[in-house]
DNA sequence: AAGTGGTCTAGACCACTAG
DNA sequence: TAGTGGTCTAGACCACTTT
């Protein structure tokens, strides 16, 4: 009876724990800072350790927090904005914007990505692709992996190419895609998690959101090429056209 | 010494779950299906509630699962490819494509708003901005909410307008700024948590993982409108350019 | 060796949906 | 009212990094 109408809300404990760490994140501690240890931090706030996990794992999942086993969890930088599609379409490797060739092989296509290449393209069902892997280093930092197809079909030159397993060879294959005449290009992004070897490039544990880029690129034969590129769903922001230089803060979105 | 290699798997004991459920769904189970209830579930793989939550999560995350409490765990559909950016730049409501007006009204910027709209447009930061609320609906299902920044200074022609609150005053705003000269946009994505009004009209739970697509209208005064929209990350899938009409199934990505 | 975050357990209760 | 997923607890141990 006494009591007021405080505790009215059927709100969860770990949705009001984010928001208070989320306004003392903005008040009182820098980019880079550790924060206290999660034991403590849930001692703090007289919440099970768990419950204090769950408002870390949001914070991390919006790019406000990172977290490293063995270290400890700190305050992670605005996102950065990682251009990803260009005006002009071109093929991969063509503008140098931080993408370093990792290695080529060369294997059957899974159904996923023959439904991708599409039919009546360029290449025949029982036919190798070969795959390129690459990754993208901006500001110092991992921040994509990327599996390039390419069906053999697509690329007549490429059985010459006896170059060993490595860059140079990843390299050759680009070179080889650039001669062709590229009609158009198309892009798809959606959510997922890392796959291990995924995880392992981007210096993530396996099963971390990412940002998957899906791109086909069109001859006037069909789809010559699809790249899955991986992105780091907390620390990018990707952009389309010309937004790069623009930073964009943490702070609440809107007050409708 | 008699046992053979088994057990020999630092792999935690939610991504292997993740694994073999997946697999399942991929075999034994068809869209739409309900899975076994959690408890059952656990006790099926001799696993904790909480190790085999985990793993559902995961699935969820990946739009492989849609969980709805009091319901149960279902099947998901393949994500739905959502448009969302043209070759051709246009105004918000300007091509029809499953937008729906709901309401708006005036408000002053937040400091995020305001850096959006950039110094130098034809805005002031103490002017207050129209703000209309919209909501996507694609195959009868929302997919995505919206909240469009206007600077007052963008419309002039507005305050004549009274209509009263509601998608009738929604749809004047949208009116007049398509009055306006688009010089061109600019587009990014992100990884967000759903906002509370946002969970609601998406039907999903606040915090639930949605991308952020922020776009910017230019015209030659500088920034004429901001549109932060949310889009339902678990049932999504963005595309730019015109690969909307591609199925692409939930098959493991690669065999690199 | 000490300290961190990551995984896991076995419970409990709550909020929601549907019969 | 029964059954579902969502939240929460208080522990334990593991994997990793750093000193």
């Amino acid at each position: 009876m006494g009591t007021t109408q405080l505790e009215t809300a059927p709100e969860p404990k770990y949705w009001h724990l984010k928001t208070v760490l989320s306004e003392a994140l903005d008040q009182d501690f820098a980019v880079g800072e550790v924060l206290p240890n999660e034991r403590e931090l849930a001692a703090r706030f007289g919440v099970a350790r768990a419950t204090l996990r769950q408002a870390l794992e949001q914070l991390e999942l919006e790019g406000r927090l990172q977290r490293r086993r063995g270290v400890g969890t700190t305050v992670a930088p605005p996102r950065v904005g990682v251009a990803v599609g260009s005006a002009q379409h071109s093929w991969p490797g063509e503008s140098v914007d931080g993408w370093e060739p990792l290695d080529a092989a060369e294997t059957l296509p899974t159904p996923a990505v023959l439904k991708l290449l599409g039919t009546g393209g360029a290449f025949a069902a029982d036919q190798p692709v070969h795959t390129v892997r690459r990754t993208r280093v901006t500001h110092g930092q991992a921040v994509a992996a990327e599996l390039l197809y390419v069906p053999a079909a697509s690329v007549p030159g490429l059985p010459a190419i006896e170059a060993p397993a490595g860059p140079a060879r990843a390299r050759a294959v680009l070179r080889e895609l650039q001669r062709l005449v590229l009609d158009g290009q198309d892009r798809s992004v959606e959510l997922g998690s890392a796959r291990a070897d995924d995880a392992k490039e981007l210096d993530r544990l396996p099963g971390a959101p990412v940002l998957l880029v899906t791109t086909r690129y069109f001859t006037a034969a069909g789809t010559a090429a699809v790249s899955v590129a991986t992105y780091r769903a907390d620390t990018c922001r990707l952009t389309f056209g010309d937004s790069g230089n623009v930073e964009i803060t943490h702070e609440p979105r809107v007050a409708s």
